[in-house]
DNA sequence: ACTGGTATCAATACCGGTATCGGTACCGGT
DNA sequence: ACCGGTACCGATACCGGTATTGATACCAGT
């Protein structure tokens, strides 16, 4: 393997100093038209491609802005990473992903791994962050924006939407259309605190109004291998078990939209009518509940903008040295109540 | 914002020089157990950690490996790149992503730019590179995995699968279930290659038998505006859309699985008998079809496992400095005709 | 006491870029 | 002819680590 092509190299061929060459490749100014089209032939001819080891270290300064997601198999996180992507699309910054996979120990290895590039900005999702982690977030020199809760106090910058909120308003918005007998069905809580925030919010909703769940499945039951199987089919077999312990249920609370699918699948195969018979709610607004539209009732949540805003709050941040948007976005969820909504009024 | 603690300091603080510190906290050898301790306590005091910049510089080495897929909002790559992540977990690399849209020209600056970065190894997705974007493979000088398809010339190793194989295998089964007239749906099978690839070999499959499709909908109607939608959703319209144009037709083949549930769930939501009246196919063995088991014909495709074997060949590669596994290794998807299987022959 | 070997450490020279600053050439104005 | 200003360029000194080499101390063996 030949050795690799230095800017060096580059300044050679073009009969330039490096200094010269550095600033026409980057853009910069003090450089002749001439010299920096005859640098760029050079480079493109001999194949050079900068070393950003070298260039980071020089300048003290890189592009990279850190995101921090807890899984890639729940869609929701990879659809704010494309949103953060988009919106760092034309810029010079670069994001660069990590994930924790909802354990807080792997959250701080990930995050100090990160810090160790000397990001320009750092994204994290989540606001629950363990003393160690804000420590680490706080001392990080950089722009922070915490993503998808602000049920808690960020570290510096936050956008998102309060969970326990977002589940206490769909739990009235079902209680409003006179629904009574509620169950839940969900998983991971105890890794997925923000489910967990909006499985409090929905109860205490109902406390509100002197109720409480009538029966709950959350994955703690062996009823269902949560690992074995895809999550529609974790909320098809979930909710087989719920509806045959409580068939006098009129609505099961999902923890998410994947979930709430998996029940609609169940309800269609056993010939139960949605949302008559028993109404489904889940959470996120996925695609995947188009697939019968009307039937699930969720509050929609802005997961790409979410993501675009991070990106754009951090460029912002990095460029006025000042956030000029403010430290705190909420995108509150928008409610969906679909064929549910008919009976009472019609939300768009 | 006080100036970032240098290794320097970290000497300073535990009283040796600043290569000893060096050695101490890389674990290497020639240190005292003394002045290893001493070290590492003082590292942590005063709030060291590393900069991989120089680190990288200094020692022309990574721990990075660049992963390149083409899309995020397909559920099927984060996938793969979970599977990269788990492969890599516990050893010292460290997986770094970047995405292309699917557009050939920001696949390549992607790779020049992770290029950049000087990684030891790069796992990229698909096969058929333009030949600039090749070059940059082969003169990357580190090892290359290109994965997900096998029908091309791989710059080096090479895991995944043929997809008009796979296109005209599951042709070849649905056929033998007694099935004849074939429509398709698929969209973005300009971008799509490999969804491009299987409607090819199912095309050639329906030929070796004098068939052809009755029908075809690829999204280059505008009868679905492709962006608009979910997959999910879009599936569901030109499924109504190609029934309705022919509702003769005994099976329907989709780019992917997405598209085919929603196919089904117009089957459903319209009272047409899947698969007895038409018979649904699509591509990936995604989770969201166990929604209603056995419902939809599917290849179920290695997705976790191939972005883990990629990974492994990495690490192999980079050990031994040469690849014991083989260059290329065929992760065959397996078919799965669910209900259709019953009247005919039971696998699995 | 002398030699060779081992363990441990520090000084030095980079890695491949960029910031800085001091030149040089050339221009128009007087 | 002289001067100040501007445009352009390159030598030099780093950035913060690590590989390399050489030095030192200490020990066992003879």
């Amino acid at each position: 393997m030949k050795r690799r092509k230095t800017l060096a190299d580059v300044a050679a061929a073009a009969g330039v100093s490096k200094m010269t060459a550095s600033r026409a490749l980057r853009g910069d100014k003090d450089v002749s038209q001439t010299n920096i089209e005859r640098v760029k032939q050079a480079a493109r001819e001999i194949g050079y491609y900068g070393n950003q080891f070298a260039s980071s270290l020089s300048s003290k300064h890189t592009d990279l802005i850190g995101v921090v997601v807890p899984s890639l198999s729940n869609i929701v996180f990879p659809q704010v990473m494309s949103g953060v992507t988009d919106a760092l699309k034309g810029t010079l910054l670069q994001p660069v992903f990590g994930v924790t996979d909802y354990d807080p120990e792997t959250e701080y290895e990930t995050l100090r791994n990160m810090l160790s590039w000397r990001p320009a900005g750092l994204i994290v999702t989540g606001i629950d962050q363990p003393p160690e982690t804000r420590q680490l977030l706080k001392d990080a020199g950089v722009p922070v924006v915490q993503i998808m809760d602000i049920d808690g106090h960020p570290v510096d910058a936050c956008i998102g939407f309060s969970h326990s909120e977002a589940g206490h308003d769909i739990a009235v918005a079902l209680f409003e259309t006179g629904l009574r007998r509620f169950g839940y069905v969900g998983r991971n809580l105890d890794k997925d605190l923000r489910a967990a925030k909006r499985k409090q919010g929905f109860q205490s909703a109902l406390r509100d109004h002197g109720l409480a769940f009538a029966d709950v499945i959350d994955g703690s039951d062996l009823a269902v291998d949560a690992t074995a199987h895809s999550a529609v089919e974790c909320g098809r077999r979930m909710t087989a078990d719920i509806l045959n312990r409580r068939p006098d249920l009129d609505c099961i609370y999902f923890s998410n939209d994947d979930l709430a699918f998996g029940g609609l699948c169940h309800c269609i195969a056993a010939g139960i009518d949605v949302p008559r018979k028993v109404a489904l709610a889940g959470f996120n607004g996925l695609g995947i509940i188009e697939g019968f539209p009307g039937k699930i009732a969720t509050s929609r949540t802005a997961r790409k903008k979410i993501g675009k805003l991070a990106a754009r709050m951090i460029l912002e941040t990095l460029e006025h040295s000042t956030a000029e948007m403010g430290k705190l976005h909420i995108l509150k969820p928008e409610i969906s109540l679909g064929e549910l909504a008919v009976t009472n009024d019609k939300p768009d």
